[in-house]
DNA sequence: GGACAGATTTTTCTGTATAAGAAACATCGG
DNA sequence: CCGATGTTTCTTATACAGAAAAATCTGTCC
């Protein structure tokens, strides 16, 4: 059966909407709601019907008004609003990056289900999405083989970045001044200075700030497989940042410096000085994610 | 419940390879059919016994030979030989390629599983699958949206096929004189230069000739991402091939003299040279494809 | 008559069931 | 003891079912 994740969440968001209302305040009308939180008008009614079922909101039809209790009630546990790809994608991330899988494990469908709590039509899902990253192999009718993150991955991964990324930083720095892309990423520089002031306390901010940073120079010039590559860029290093502990706050301070350098660069608009500082930022990407790679 | 189109398939090969066989002659191991056929151990054990039951072979256990019945049996229709997953790809491919779908079409899992005949899950995989070609996008809950095969597709397919097939060709080209890859190019010359001789013939065998091509070059760097990129063109052009026959015989005859232009230019191992040959066929590869988009 | 709510229809998501096929294990003949 | 066959176990491929969520249709009120 289909999960209500999405309700749950969506009706956890509406609690924190309905608690900024003044008491007896009308309730927005319902596509005003579904566009609001996101979802379909029958889930908004859902969710007013749980809310008017608990007090919340008092009327019905067009007189509908929220009411003192909202307050009170208390939101869905967290872990009940994560859909199940998510929560397989999770689990399925952390057992490769963070329990080390070794290169050449099976995987088995039915074990992976049992053990991530979930049917195995989730674990099949993910695996033939999961498939083009080039961390797994599907051998028809007999199972999936786990490459391994190693170093040689990093090294193939990397390679393709860098063809992509000189491509994309190029185009960047040819870019009219008209673009409006200029303004986008002097407001990104700045958001790097600010973090680097406060990098003690928010260096895992980083991680996304380096994605952002990332695709706004590819949309210099986009392209769909380009983006599709980003998307492994992107999970990889969502995850290894966020379990890979040792020395993170040098290792994201630096980083900062080298986009900075980077950025300075392609407002520079000079291709040469463009090309040396994003071979620097990779190289030193490069490093990082080797040191962390099975073998 | 799960086809058995891997034993009709394996059943029809085993028919062919038993009608090569001596009446009486002892019938191979099932160790060796399993290798030859392709299938497992336990699927080979069916086949035997199917083929028992209609009277081609005789005895059992170890003392078992081929009877004279084993030539007039039926092998079973090539449709029923063919898995739910590489119908659903056929008849996927055939309604963007051939009935030309518009770029915007919603795609429905439910009315695709009707008219494919499958189930409604045999569409969800290939669309998971599929996701990764840039030709349909994912709305979450709201099912998929195809983007179009059109001109901004093959030119952004073409952008990166030229980055990696230069890069590619380029490490060819400085390939040590030892190296196997050099015989090897020399034999795919070779089988060119046979299927140019017989093209009013034979022009339909040449889409697999210049996939095995390009993979050769891909090989003498190899990639996980460039080959997995290369699934893409390799799907792409089959089914392309296929379909638009229009002026079939003289495009691949053009494309056969560029490849032997290039294959000539590797073998001469300069690199700019290499590179000329390689631009001049993927522009004409590329202008062959646009003609052919939709808009 | 246009925004809104109520009711209904579709469609996606995800669990379960089961046959086909692979793989591991056991046995036997020479 | 080795290679073959017989047997058992396990896993994947695929159909099917039921609930959640989206989309659509319908009536109504200002």
């Amino acid at each position: 059966m289909k999960t209500d994740t999405v309700f749950k969440r969506a009706f956890n968001d509406a609690l924190s909407l309905v608690a900024k209302l003044e008491d007896g305040e009308p309730l927005p009308s319902e596509n005003t709601l579904s566009a609001g939180l996101g979802v379909s008008r029958t889930t908004v009614r859902k969710i007013i019907a749980a809310l008017a079922a608990q007090g919340a909101i008092t009327g019905a039809g067009r007189r509908r008004a929220v009411a003192a209790a909202r307050t009170k009630l208390r939101p869905f546990p967290a872990a009940e609003t994560v859909s199940t790809s998510a929560q397989v994608e999770n689990r399925f991330m952390e057992w490769m990056l963070r329990d080390n899988a070794r290169p050449g494990t099976t995987i088995n469908e039915l074990e992976l289900a049992r053990q991530f709590g979930v049917a195995t039509t989730g674990i099949r899902e993910f695996l033939n999405r999961f498939q083009s990253f080039g961390l797994i192999e599907k051998r028809p009718n007999a199972g999936w083989v786990f490459k391994g993150f190693t170093a040689r991955f990093a090294l193939e991964l990397f390679e393709i970045r860098e063809m992509f990324e000189l491509r994309s930083a190029e185009a960047f720095a040819r870019l009219p001044d008209s673009s409006k892309l200029w303004r986008q990423i002097e407001a990104l520089r700045d958001e790097h200075i600010v973090l680097l002031r406060d990098i003690d306390r928010r260096y895992h901010d980083f991680s996304d700030l380096d994605s952002r940073f990332h695709r706004l120079i590819n949309s210099a010039a986009p392209n769909r497989f380009i983006d599709g590559f980003y998307d492994i860029i992107t999970l990889i290093f969502h995850y290894h940042y966020q379990w890979n502990k040792h020395d993170e706050r040098q290792r994201n301070e630096a980083a900062i410096g080298e986009h900075l350098a980077y950025i300075e660069a392609l407002l520079s608009r000079d291709v040469s000085i463009v090309e040396t500082a994003c071979r620097a930022h990779l190289t030193s990407a490069k490093e990082t994610l080797l040191r962390s790679t099975a073998g």
